[in-house]
DNA sequence: CTTCCACGATGAGCAGGCGCATGGGGGCCA
DNA sequence: TGGCCCCCATGCGCCTGCTCATCGTGGAAG
């Protein structure tokens, strides 16, 4: 479940992040209003929560842009109180929820996944099959066979990754920019870490190796 | 997928078209705009990365010009961020979107891939058959009949050359300045060893040789 | 028809890089 | 404070990419 994060000031933007990544959501966070629009566009998201006040163009005109532009994609608002911007018009522009600032974390992890619900996209009913794996995206339960294998956060990130673009390549600057912050300027060595252990835990024969290019989950035909 | 690369800076050009051709594309550069403006409206390409500041015509005249003639490939503006060009102004000329220097390598990528997605010539889905040859340009495979033939990156390369230009002759020159650099200063001997290997995996009546002219890959009839 | 030459094909070999495994340190949470 | 997770560093092995040398072959000229 990929969430997108549209929120300008630094430090609210790391702990919703921080929260929600420890939800089971894998989530990125931009800056920038209209560096926001170009992800969401990109359609990867399954839910964008929307700062209005924004640098590059504000929150309203970012829904309103993705609306016209066709994509459904559900967007919480975040409003702040000083009553310069009006709740209804963001719900007018397209949005599905808001919340006022402040808001409490727990009020907005309840907020997106009744969002995440009301879509049928539902948090736990995402659940795909690949050969001998079974991936509850929302539990973050991964069966192999019958016996449940325990993955850690960021090994259940990464499998995400993969398993939703089974069958193709994934780079790994991909994953590493999906899985981690996508301004991560790390070693991708990493990337190779994670994959080495969960080749561990699930076999080794279900992540191919393409050298050069990336990784990719094979896909059972 | 074919790309055209309009960037007079040689040294981002050259990485550029590195990276996006690891990503699977086949990436074409040209220096000056008026060359760029040619090349595109032989609409071979499905999209065009412009930069704005070029020797010859500037982007904003290259961009304005093609979609003058009635090209509706998809144009990705490069702004410099100095202020003297307006991202707005790129925009009206028919940009499709803009990326502001300096940009991250990913991001680029990204953008690239989220403009061909939204023209609905799918990225990931890219099969082509010619004969007994399948080519998938997102799982970086080829089937010869029913059986997997592994193929390094360079080999896919070069046949992806080949199968994009199914039917005609490639010379050996614009094998080089696809697949490797544009201003690779190598033994153009390296196409011949490529082609020889691909020979060898795929089998020898594939790929003729027209002496003196290049390569073509036989189309079925 | 023969001969010669230039272009192309192919195999061997080398160097560098990519991917993998492993161990250790640091931080967060119980 | 202890344990687990995350990240980083290092070393190693294999594969890939490329060069070079040799051999094959097509085509034109005599």
């Amino acid at each position: 479940m990929r969430l997108l994060i549209v929120e300008d000031e630094k430090r609210l933007a790391l702990s919703l992040a921080r929260g929600l990544t420890a939800e089971g959501f894998a989530v990125d966070v931009v800056h920038d209003g209209l560096e926001g629009l170009h992800r969401a566009a990109e359609g990867a998201y399954d839910l964008v929560v929307l700062d209005i006040m924004l640098p590059g163009m504000n929150g309203y005109r970012v829904c309103a842009a993705l609306r016209a532009a066709g994509h459904d994609v559900p967007i919480l608002m975040l409003t702040a109180k000083d009553g310069e911007y009006d709740e209804a018009e963001g719900l007018d522009t397209g949005a599905d929820d808001y919340l006022t600032k402040p808001f409490s974390y727990v009020v907005l992890v309840a907020r997106v996944k009744a969002l995440l619900r009301r879509r049928g996209t539902g948090v736990g009913s995402s659940v795909r099959t690949l050969g001998p794996l079974r991936v509850d995206t929302g539990a973050r339960r991964v069966l192999h066979g019958e016996t449940e294998v325990p993955l850690t956060t960021k090994e259940f990130a990464v499998l995400e990754q993969l398993v939703v673009r089974a069958g193709e390549v994934v780079s790994k600057a991909e994953i590493l920019e999906h899985v981690w912050d996508f301004a991560y300027e790390g070693d991708p060595n990493i990337v190779e870490v994670y994959v080495s252990t969960l080749r561990k835990k699930l076999g080794a024969e279900l992540i191919r190796t393409v050298r050069g290019a990336g990784y990719r989950l094979e896909a059972p035909r």
